[in-house]
DNA sequence: AGTTTATATAACTATATAGTATTCTAACAA
DNA sequence: TTGTTAGAATACTATATAGTTATATAAACT
């Protein structure tokens, strides 16, 4: 069987999900969706995200790289500042996706919790 | 400033990212993608997942029991043998919405190339 | 030229985790 | 009971990567 085209029962070669596993993979890190959140409001330069995000230079411009290659920022180096921007706002859709997903989950665990629970003044 | 509620410039305290950050980290990996893949035509046993997928024994248990704790998967054990299936087809929802942009950019990418490219029979 | 400032890169450490080999548990069968 | 099979749990190794410190590059100003 060829290393570089395996294929499970369904016929599909599972190499075929690195470039999904490996999107998924830059929007897995807090830091980088903290940079994102705050690049919600517009571009800004390194500088300004340090400050914004409280992350390190150095940690930052890696995460900045990342992104970027990612094609989820665009770079744009104006004199000696870079300012980063946001290149696909779909990553948005997908955090927005989640997030309401995690919300209806928790409200759905509090309404049970209140059901069943043995104390609660609504278990009538 | 205290650790458990640090806030960036927002007024958004990162922490808060982290739950999502972590349900993204859950399909960042081939591996579990390969499952939940295999998972789309219904549910499967451990035992037919891992032939499907090729994934070890310990390994397979282990991301099953990520992806069910992460409520993506449902576990239901029938006598010996324990069935997965899926409980939030929401994450097809998400593979889609990124498969396509990758299959979007590819198709730019090779517009430009054809347009840009000085041997192309269509660069006249 | 030299100096300062903004960002990137390199080297390193510490942690997390994917994969594997092994052991454990529980259901069913003889 | 004993044996067998399916799945989970544990222990381990190897790799990847987040964060940090230190250094490099490059633009703007003296």
């Amino acid at each position: 069987m060829p290393k570089t085209d395996s294929r499970d029962k369904t016929g599909k070669p599972p190499e075929y999900l690195a470039p999904v596993a490996d999107y998924f993979k830059v929007l897995s890190e807090i830091s980088r969706l903290q940079i994102l959140s705050c690049l919600r409001e517009g571009a800004m330069n390194v500088s300004e995200i340090g400050e914004a995000t409280g992350l390190g230079q150095a940690n930052l411009s890696k995460h900045l790289k990342m992104l970027t290659e990612a094609e989820i920022l665009s770079r744009n180096p104006q004199g000696v500042a870079v300012y980063y921007e946001i290149q696909d706002p779909m990553i948005f859709e997908l955090c927005e996706l989640v997030c309401d997903r995690l919300y209806q989950r928790m409200q759905q665990k509090a309404e049970k919790f209140k059901r069943l629970s043995a104390f609660s003044a609504s278990a009538k």
